[in-house]
DNA sequence: CTAACATAGGTGATGCATCATCTATTCCGC
DNA sequence: GCGGAATAGATGATGCATCACCTATGTTAG
């Protein structure tokens, strides 16, 4: 048993700001974009994601990895928006256990209805309030920390 | 209807990296603590923000604003943590319409077991992955979004 | 070829978070 | 004092996220 080593005083608050500034912006992000869209954060990502390919489809095991999901989740998830008709699912050919997920016409519309709105909120909230070097800064902090995940991940499998 | 500024590819770099931090991050924290102690993420910040009062004890509205959480939140989550005996509730003499939150031996053996393990992890997977310059760089970007956030709502409410 | 394993996806249960709404109490202006 | 507004907290419904587990299909070592 070694000696715990505490965060000191900096430490713990560039973390608990780091924290706090996460929860603040993704619950105000997520009801601005409830209040004028019908849609919740994770349908937005979702549909921003398979808009982003030119036949707006993707296999469930490429959206959970894009967005970084669980495979539960995206089932799940993909169940409740088929519902409400922003997708809808197809079997696959090629692989007969697969499935794609592809957007509807609601969903086309649904995302561009809502994508500027959100888009002008990011920058209201978070981009347009930090200067270039800081938004690098956290880039690539952002970016060195995602690779420590990465390699315990590798490291653990 | 103005012309929607988009993110350029710099400023999407840094949100997107910074969002899928987060989600990993948490994701990664929550697993550990949950596997080796018992308590949710939830539960950790609860006991800690008792556990620092000299009497481990708050007002739900206290512990609301400490955390940043809605007040049916709180509600909800002290009356699961109740049922788990790591906390309890008592009626508060001076305001009729009150309770205090007071943490009960147990809460306070769960986050004597869990802090060493969890303080250890946020200093392997962040902390430690980010020279003093970044750490900076990021508390102090963290507070300017959060000053930003607190100037939006004291102008809405 | 077949047995073992890996991968794609689905499902039910449970805890988490929010919303709308409710009651009880306190505060505050008149 | 009294009546309206604000505040403290609780509650039920609903959507979100994870876990443990399941089926079906594909892959590969022997």
């Amino acid at each position: 048993m070694d000696e715990v080593r505490w965060l000191d005083e900096r430490e713990e608050r560039a973390w608990r700001a780091l924290q706090f500034m996460q929860m603040r912006l993704e619950a105000a992000l997520a009801r601005e974009l409830a209040a004028d869209s019908d849609l919740s954060y994770p349908d937005y990502v979702v549909l921003v994601a398979l808009t982003d390919r030119p036949d707006g489809r993707m296999r469930l095991f490429e959206l959970a990895h894009e967005l970084g999901w669980e495979r539960s989740r995206v089932s799940h998830h993909i169940a409740r928006m088929t519902t409400r008709d922003l997708v809808r699912k197809e079997r696959c050919g090629s692989d007969r256990r697969g499935a794609y997920v592809v957007v509807t016409d609601r969903g086309r519309g649904a995302i561009t209805a809502a994508a500027p709105g959100h888009v002008a909120a990011v920058r209201r909230l978070f981009v347009d309030r930090l200067d270039p070097d800081m938004l690098d800064a956290i880039g690539e902090a952002a970016a060195v920390v995602l690779a420590g995940l990465d390699g315990e991940d590798r490291a653990v499998v």
